[in-house]
DNA sequence: GCGCGGATAGCAACCGGTCTCTACCGTAGG
DNA sequence: CCTACGGTAGAGACCGGTTGCTATCCGCGC
């Protein structure tokens, strides 16, 4: 005899098998009383309940994806859950994944794209039964053909590839894009400076290659040409999406002597930067310059001025994700959901004559 | 024959028998190349690799862990990911796991005490190898003893229970305990302010029965006590920790008539309410109130002005979290490491008289 | 009194790797 | 030429739950 005969001999835990030794039933009866979908008699529930508690049981997590497809898990990978962006995604992911019964697990790829790669195999070798990714793309052809494949790959194995925030993949690839309007915000923020009647606006933050800075280019682009201009390409400025961009950025700009009235930043974190820098230089905003920003998160409403920005459903976005993903048949026409933006005014694009 | 000949029938992962099928050896052969640990013959392993680049076949991990004791996988348990600090914390972790080669299980508690139990009883299941709990823990003997009965579950597992910044469960308890001068910081933080001429200070955000809540408090009173003195109860208010009832709270405070010339926020994000409401009162920082604040999250550097608070190393704790949880040697005397905090001295709190 | 069907419980075969033990190969030493 | 041994590969028993099929016991109707 190898097997322990003690029910749970200090050092491992108790299985199934020990908890119906102390039950006096078999094992499936024991599972059966686990899993709740069969009948089992009262008296004969109420033993294995009894030795289930005595021996502390739990069930073996692992064991029981090994007989089902799916092991009730949602894998979200980001960048970096620092930033408040994908933090409040991470948010609504975590909190639908919760409700639907899933757990989730936290991948970060510190924008190493080659890091995406190697923690998606992970994800199926978890056979997660959802991965998450979020995040601007990058537009490289590689780097699609290999995500291309990883979507196919998880569909195989009865998994759902869902992209948060970056672009679909193309026709016939299984996956799920959970998307933003990215340049009607771009646009309607654009239209709301023109409008305010500034000519000049600098927009800081461009990411080459990247899909988010992309869009949100086109978007300034087209609202200038909506009203026959065009944006000066002097003042669209190549950066990264960070407070300390945004501060030295402006500061060089300030110092360059380029004429414009108003700042479009990429990013809510960027806009903290300018602000910083623009108030330090001694002019006023709005009043010399306006700022704007994009995202909404929280720090746009805790700047001095108050920043108007886009506003981007984080937690939704998050939440959809995992739903669309565990609930494909929701969606009927493809597999990509549009969600709006809209401008939030605030403070630091109102001008002098508004109220 | 039930069993599929077929490789991969499209719609289901291949097996390591699959792949031994395909190369022509057994599945004990392939099992060996994946592990690497065990001489297996150039010719053999080419084959064998060969069939697996063919099939696009991955480990499955669940069975790979049933074998195994461990699921090389950490769990880190928070309040809300969003709060940056906690965000800071769980940068620290996955780095570490991942570095350590584990996976990183997030889940969120929004505060219920009730859902943490059920999270770690989940963790259980999912035998995770470390389960990291952060966050000020409630003064509660009923939770206490739950949580020490999870320690010791947790142990008889082959797992470990890590606490981060809360305190330990007592003599004899197998959990780890990675926690940081709470009330050093608080202590040396509100010295300063006594120091820089100070002698009523407002204490904003006091959560009674929270462990993190009641170390600073300890630190602001023995700070005074150094000096002789005593602070006023009727300047500690209670709160939570959130800007908006750092926002509340000043004005309130502001309104009561109460004289105060420091305000000591129990968070960088309360502070971060107090310099809004201050300023918007019209009183200058640090000319007429000097505000302070606790964690050093990135706020406290954006803010205007700036933050004086007390670094907390966040990314620190996480990381030593998860080492000490994996190499438990590593910490000889008992399970608890302290790391220190210190003041850093920033524009809210600089008198007139200094540089 | 006998047979039938519903309600329960048990047996044993999975799920997909890993690991131990055994078997086989070729070759070098006696 | 035979044996011993290093080097490899295979067979099969696990890991811990789940589940289809079978076996048993019971009450009940004829």
């Amino acid at each position: 005899m190898v097997k322990r005969t003690q029910p749970a001999p200090n050092g491992d835990a108790s299985t199934v098998r020990d908890v119906a030794a102390r039950a006096g039933v078999s094992a499936s009866t024991v599972s059966r009383v686990l899993g709740g979908t069969y009948p089992v008699a009262t008296a004969t529930r109420a033993k294995v309940m009894k030795a289930m508690r005595e021996l502390d049981y739990v069930v073996n997590a692992h064991a029981r994806a090994l007989g089902g497809a799916t092991n009730k898990t949602v894998a979200f990978v980001v960048d970096d859950v620092t930033g408040p962006f994908y933090a409040h995604i991470a948010r609504g992911v975590e909190e639908q994944a919760s409700a639907e019964g899933r757990l989730c697990m936290l991948c970060t790829t510190h924008g190493d794209p080659r890091r995406i790669l190697a923690v998606v195999e992970t994800m199926r070798e978890q056979r997660a039964d959802a991965v998450i990714v979020v995040g601007g793309a990058l537009e490289d052809k590689a780097y699609h053909d290999r995500m291309t494949h990883f979507a196919h790959a998880l569909d195989r194995a009865g998994s759902r590839l869902v992209l948060v925030g970056r672009p679909p993949l193309g026709p016939g690839v299984p996956a799920t894009v959970v998307d933003y309007d990215n340049e009607g915000g771009a646009f309607a923020l654009t239209g709301h400076l023109l409008s305010g009647g500034h000519r000049r606006i600098a927009y800081l933050g461009r990411v080459p290659g990247l899909s988010t800075s992309a869009q949100r280019i086109a978007g300034f682009t087209r609202a200038h040409e909506l009203l026959g201009l065009a944006p000066d390409p002097d003042l669209i400025v190549d950066g990264v999406f960070s407070r300390s961009y945004g501060y030295q950025a402006t500061r060089e700009l300030l110092a360059s002597g380029k004429e414009f009235t108003a700042i479009f930043a990429a990013t809510d974190m960027i806009a903290s930067g300018v602000i910083q820098a623009v108030r330090e230089s001694g002019r006023r905003i709005p009043e010399d310059i306006a700022v704007a920003g994009y995202d909404d998160i929280p720090v746009a409403r805790d700047v001095y001025p108050t920043l108007t920005t886009v506003h981007v459903p984080q937690e939704e976005l998050g939440r959809a994700a995992v739903r669309l993903a565990l609930h494909r048949d929701e969606l009927p026409d493809g597999q990509h959901l549009v969600l709006g933006t809209h401008v939030v005014l605030r403070e630091s694009t109102r001008r002098a004559g508004s109220s």
